[in-house]
DNA sequence: GCGACAG
DNA sequence: ATCTTGTCGC
């Protein structure tokens, strides 16, 4: 008889690994939508943002969120906040496996109650490509959801040499206005993202990697074409509705 | 060995 | 991710 038991920690982290490096190679680098080609994304009407948030001293509960916004609008058509109960510890490199099974979730409920709704591209608040193993949680989203992704990070994620060290920052602060990037690469010479200036009053950029079915291009220029402020609509909007959805169903507890 | 480390 | 108010500036 086959014995199953709980792998260890560094066990669970090599099959992670083996696991995204398989999926790697089925993520799209390129624009495949029709509306990724038109210099204003004609065509291009609903866009997503998902994102978890947790309580306080609770890191296995979070509210997962989806929303869908109009393009250009950028105006709230759609919003799903539902309690989950995470299994998957938060490691390093291994975001996906903690949050991408609730957001998937999030996009089946979509489909079953208002499938005409479903988004062409979905925000995500993390790295895709710009990854260990070029495999972040977009491009995790991306390859399971066969959805186009892009992954935005708000924080940069030290990967072959990309650090934020002084030609890093010499490089952000050479980016004048909203829409300015810069390429983001390895000691191997790859791209594997871009620093954006997401909005004219920020100097601290975003930054963006390809998920899954969009160009990196095509991704940093729709990301910049979604910001209001310096987080992508998209995603600033299920951060906030998801924190809301925690405070009037879980408030803090009192003495 | 030490520090760094998406959310 | 989360703990946290006001404050300075456009």
């Amino acid at each position: 008889m086959t014995q199953m038991s709980a792998p260890l920690a560094e066990d669970q982290m090599k099959e992670w690994s083996s696991e995204q490096s398989r999926l790697r190679g089925l993520v799209i680098q390129h624009d495949t939508e029709p509306w990724q080609q038109d210099p204003h994304f004609s065509g291009l009407k609903r866009v997503a943002g998902v994102d978890l948030s947790f309580i306080k001293g609770d890191d296995a509960s979070a509210c997962a969120q989806l929303v869908v916004l109009s393009y250009p609008q950028l105006e709230v058509l759609y919003e799903d906040s539902q309690m989950v109960a995470l299994t998957a510890p938060y490691i390093t490199g291994f975001l996906a496996f903690r949050e991408t099974p609730f957001l998937l979730e999030a996009l089946k409920r979509l489909q079953e109650n208002k499938p005409g709704l479903m988004p062409q591209v979905v925000f995500v608040d993390g790295n895709g490509l710009l990854h260990y193993r070029e495999f972040g949680i977009a491009c995790h989203l991306g390859v399971l959801s066969g959805l186009p992704c892009v992954g935005v990070a708000k924080n940069l994620l030290n990967v072959e040499g990309l650090a934020k060290n002084e030609e890093h920052r010499s490089k952000i602060a050479a980016l004048q206005k909203g829409g300015d990037s810069f390429p983001l690469t390895t000691s191997s010479g790859k791209v594997l993202g871009k620093a954006l200036r997401s909005w004219d009053k920020s100097s601290k950029p975003v930054y963006v990697s390809i998920g899954h079915k969009i160009s990196l291009d095509t991704a940093v220029k729709l990301t910049h074409s979604c910001c209001r402020y310096r987080v992508p609509e998209p995603i600033r909007q299920a951060d906030i509705r998801s924190r809301e959805y925690l405070r009037s169903h879980f408030p803090p507890a009192d003495t």
